[in-house]
DNA sequence: GAGCACTGC
């Protein structure tokens, strides 16, 4: 240790306390290049800093032995296996290749699209992709157009308001909030600037109360009919809360003055003098109809410091069109911390800040709750590096010795300090820590306790139970997570009866999305998990991090909603001073495909340039990933411009994997079970994680499986299960499914529906219509849609003596998750799989995965070559990275079929139309011919070498 | 052998 003190001291002699920590914190970030979740240049000599242990060493193993080009080049050479074709179906192919079908179309593919029929498609598709989003803005209409009549009776309506009772009521409750005495400053600076800053902490009354003023000051200087205001909320559940709150402020029924729009639930209020609660996402799926927000005279932009992609995303175009509809006010509302960054984005538009109202909480840190409840971390061993542990120590120490020197802290708290494992979540502190509140606390009131995932409530609800000092019948325990049951449970809100105390273990969830009135006691564990994109691996990460300073505010911020509370956040004041201030913005966290996709129906340009506007622009290298992405799905062409494909998708609410997968489930007549797999994967699936039980769920699960070694099929069955049992509640406490889930799901397949049929691709809006699913009981082609969708992400299973590896296209080690049903499954007929989501946390993980032949991938997949000749026959080679041997005859016969498909797909995805399969149209024998290779190929007529010859090249 | 949280006329 004496080594790396004398090392510390570097720091400028004048410095003080919280000074050395921002020294030491500054001269960190610039060692490491200023972004220190990035890694140098150089990414060959530098480790990914997300691989720990046994993870790490595979990747140094992997390094050394091979070069990422001579990955490639291995399997390039490594054959798959063989496609065999029968030689009666070889003929049967061959005559409905023969019998001319599609021979007299024309070939051309004309990128003015002069080869397409007329149609709304084409006129629609046309005008998005030779648009300007400037030429639309242009032709805005400016002013509102008064109705004096409706002026009047919201006014007369308005003041009769004053005489009721509950108005009254709650107008005295509202007066006192902080907000009210702003009000008129407020309503000045709205009206004298078009874009103004609001900011202000919890409590404060901005949420509910400025869409009020502003409203009702219109109203009583009788212009009431001009104003139309819409105000987005970042979660579906906030937006109707707020709603139903200002709705019963103002003694009203939502529908009246006040409504609100969330994803398929809608209760709007009247078209005039009305504010809207939205959800971000509902914005702007309406701009991009109407992308001059048409009618409306006001628009908040509500918890933008949260920073999420949708409310960045629509921070940039509303930058755009304000500067066309000069008469379109904009309100962005903010936490306090860092709001001026949104006042400097909008070229330093005026900033107000509200001052919040919460009752006071004390606030404790790591030394504080060592010194009270005298714990000890025990031996440390060392887990860290050497650059880790001199990091640590290099902030710890001045602030222990600050400490010593004050001698307001013990031997044992200083010691502990020093500690590399105290900056670990240590279960057993949170364990003692609660002793202590429970025993030497007088005070009453709910414990919060914030930890970072499923294990750790886990975990710490075993400890509590296995101690027995938290019997049942004092405590009650409850574990909070998004999948567990509790989460949906109206008890966790209620208070405790006398003589008990609820003690809440919870995610992230309850720092913003549940609300729990009677908390008064915080445990802030100080880390929190976060996704994250690492463009250089091209690969998601989910792994915990240090909370930020606005997390940590937030975490106190709910010990204080009804009374004084107590927060103890652990982790250190000189931690606290090497937090950053926000976490880092969701947008350069996430993979763009959907957010591209948007910004071209709304016409907004190269993307590039689009994305350089943000006020956190992602790196070039992840857009380019996305972008190329879309090239690879044949979303959009060489020039950046939409391709009638992308057109499609972009209009779908969904990733575009599960677009391209639900019109293969149209055209190949198994729509149904395909809608229910795109829309689990594009909103969640709807199994639960019950404590306690997990096993049992686990195995319910995989009951549901059915030896297809599918989970996306299993996600179907579920909600096929659940629409067919006559005992729906019962179902799902059977097999752990969460039933709004479900009924979210089928909504979301209803509302799929309303698209395919708006495009012209189906003729009704029942998913179970027998015309869309002559084929849907053909798992095989099921499959083959959710391969067509998915590719390119695939991956397959090499076996060797031992067991079998899973690797990824470039040959990395990949593992399904243990809550895939693939990991319990041991022999694979194909080693093939497609996947949704890939993501790296203790491991390199598969979350959901299908096992498909290769044929479907060899339709589905992209360059496809058949031109290397081997001994007798061909090699046929997909994405350059899986090779199939086969004859000479079936290469052909496969390469003729799969230029007919593309042709046809191509035709099809132009002149949109419903394919009946149960009549002859002249597509359907060739669709035919391919469904049945496909699934003979799944009924076993599949060579089993395939596994022996991964080995040879 | 392990699952932060959101969102879409």
């Amino acid at each position: 240790m004496s080594d790396k003190r004398g090392k510390r001291g570097d720091h400028p002699k004048h410095l003080k306390g919280r000074d050395i920590g921002e020294y030491y914190k500054n001269k960190r970030r610039k060692d490491d290049g200023e972004r220190p979740h990035r890694r140098s240049e150089d990414g060959h000599k530098k480790r990914p800093k997300d691989l720990k242990g046994k993870a790490l060493g595979m990747y140094y193993r992997d390094k050394k032995h091979m070069s990422r080009e001579e990955r490639k080049e291995i399997t390039r050479k490594n054959i798959m296996g063989t496609i065999l074709l029968s030689e009666r179906r070889k003929e049967e192919i061959q005559r409905i290749l023969e019998s001319n079908i599609f021979e007299n179309k024309s070939k051309e593919k004309a990128t003015d699209y002069s080869h397409v029929e007329d149609s709304v498609f084409k006129r629609d598709f046309l005008r998005i992709i030779r648009g300007n989003i400037n030429d639309i803005l242009d032709e805005a209409s400016s002013e509102l157009i008064p109705d004096h009549r409706l002026d009047e009776m919201l006014y007369s309506f308005n003041q009769n308001k004053a005489d009721d009772f509950q108005y009254k009521l709650l107008l005295k409750k509202r007066k006192k909030l902080p907000s009210f005495e702003k009000r008129v400053e407020l309503l000045e600076l709205i009206e004298k600037n078009q874009v103004v800053v609001i900011s202000g902490e919890t409590g404060c009354g901005k949420t509910t109360q400025v869409a009020q003023f502003i409203l009702d000051d219109y109203i009583d200087k009788r212009k009431g009919s001009t104003c139309k205001i819409i105000c987005t909320q970042p979660r579906r559940i906030s937006a109707i809360s707020v709603a139903e709150r200002v709705a019963e402020e103002r003694s009203e029924t939502l529908g009246g003055s006040v409504g609100y729009q969330i994803r398929l639930e809608k209760k709007l209020p009247r078209e005039r003098g009305s504010i809207c609660f939205c959800t971000t996402g509902v914005v702007l799926k309406q701009m991009e109809s109407d992308p001059c927000l048409t009618g409306v005279s006001h628009l908040i932009l509500d918890e933008i410091h949260e920073r999420d992609v949708l409310s960045d995303f629509l921070m940039t175009i509303i930058k755009k069109v304000i500067t066309k509809r000069k008469d379109l006010k904009l309100i962005l509302m903010s936490a306090t911390l860092n709001s001026e960054a949104f006042s400097k984005y909008y070229d330093n538009c005026p900033h107000i800040n509200i001052p919040g109202f919460t009752y006071p909480v004390e606030e404790y840190y790591l030394e504080d709750v060592i010194e009270k409840t005298r714990f000890d971390f025990g031996n440390e061993y060392r887990r860290y590096s050497d650059r880790q542990n001199r990091d640590f120590s290099d902030f710890i120490e001045p602030h222990v010795r600050l400490l010593e020197k004050e001698k307001k802290y013990s031997r044992n708290t200083c010691i502990q300090l020093r500690k590399a494992e105290s900056e670990k979540v240590n279960l057993d502190l949170i364990f003692e820590l609660l002793l202590y509140i429970c025993h030497k606390e007088s005070r009453k009131g709910a414990i919060l306790v914030f930890v970072t995932g499923f294990a750790e409530i886990s975990n710490l609800n075993t400890l509590l139970e296995k101690s027995g000092k938290f019997p049942s019948y004092k405590y009650h325990i409850y574990p909070l997570h998004s999948q567990m049951p509790t989460a949906e449970q109206k008890q966790i809100f209620m208070p405790a009866s006398d003589g008990t105390r609820k003690i809440i273990i919870s995610t992230n969830i309850a720092e913003t999305s549940i609300t729990i009135d009677d908390v008064v006691f915080v445990i802030d564990c100080g880390k929190i998990k976060m996704t994250n994109y690492i463009p250089e691996t091209n690969s998601q990460t989910l792994l915990p991090e240090w909370v930020s300073l606005a997390n940590a505010n937030q975490r106190r911020g709910r010990a204080g909603r009804v009374q004084a509370g107590v927060c103890y956040h652990l982790f250190s004041r000189a931690r606290k001073m090497l937090l950053d201030q926000y976490q880092k913005p969701e947008i350069l966290r996430k993979r763009l495909e959907d957010v591209i996709l948007v910004a071209k129906m709304l016409q907004l340009g190269k993307i590039k340039d689009f994305f350089g506007k943000l006020m956190n622009p992602p790196t070039e290298e992840c857009t380019y990933i996305s972008l190329d992405l879309l090239h690879k799905l044949n979303a959009l062409d060489k020039d950046e411009n939409l391709t009638p494909l992308g057109f499609h998708l972009a209009k779908l609410p969904m990733a575009p994997q599960m677009g391209k997968m639900i019109l293969f489930g149209a055209i190949f007549g198994c729509l149904n079970p395909v809608l229910s797999v795109a829309a689990s994967l594009d909103f969640k699936d709807a199994f639960q994680l019950p404590l306690g039980k997990e096993k049992l769920a686990e195995q319910k699960k995989f009951e549901l499986s059915n030896g297809w070694k599918s989970d996306h099929l299993v996600l179907f069955r579920a909600l096929e299960m659940f629409q067919t049992t006559y005992n729906q509640r019962q179902f799902c406490r059977d097999y752990f499914l969460s039933s709004s889930t479900l009924k979210m799901l089928i909504d979301m397949k209803k509302q799929f529906m309303g698209y395919l049929h708006e495009m012209n691709f189906v003729t009704s809006l029942d998913p179970a219509a027998k015309e869309f699913n002559v084929n849907s009981d053909n798992f095989s082609l099921v499959k083959a849609c959710i391969c067509a969708g998915l590719y390119p992400n695939v991956c397959f299973y090499k076996r060797t003596k031992k067991r079998g590896l899973l690797r990824s296209l470039e040959y990395e080690k990949l593992e399904f998750h243990p809550k895939s049903v693939l990991s319990r499954e041991r022999d694979f007929e194909s080693p093939l799989f497609v996947y949704y989501l890939r993501m790296k946390s203790s491991s390199d993980f598969i979350h959901d995965g299908t096992m498909v032949y290769p044929l479907p991938l060899v339709f589905f997949g992209d360059q496809f070559d058949a031109s290397k000749q081997v001994n007798n026959g061909k090699v046929i080679t997909i994405n350059n990275a899986l090779s199939f041997r086969c004859g000479n005859s079936t290469a052909a016969i496969i390469g003729d079929l799969r230029d007919k498909l593309n042709w046809f797909l191509e035709h099809k995805i132009c002149h949109p139309g419903f394919i009946d399969w149960r009549k002859n149209g002249e597509e359907i024998p060739m669709l035919r011919a391919i469904m049945e290779l496909i699934t003979s190929e799944d009924l076993g007529d599949f060579d089993s070498d395939c596994f022996d010859d991964c080995d040879s090249s």
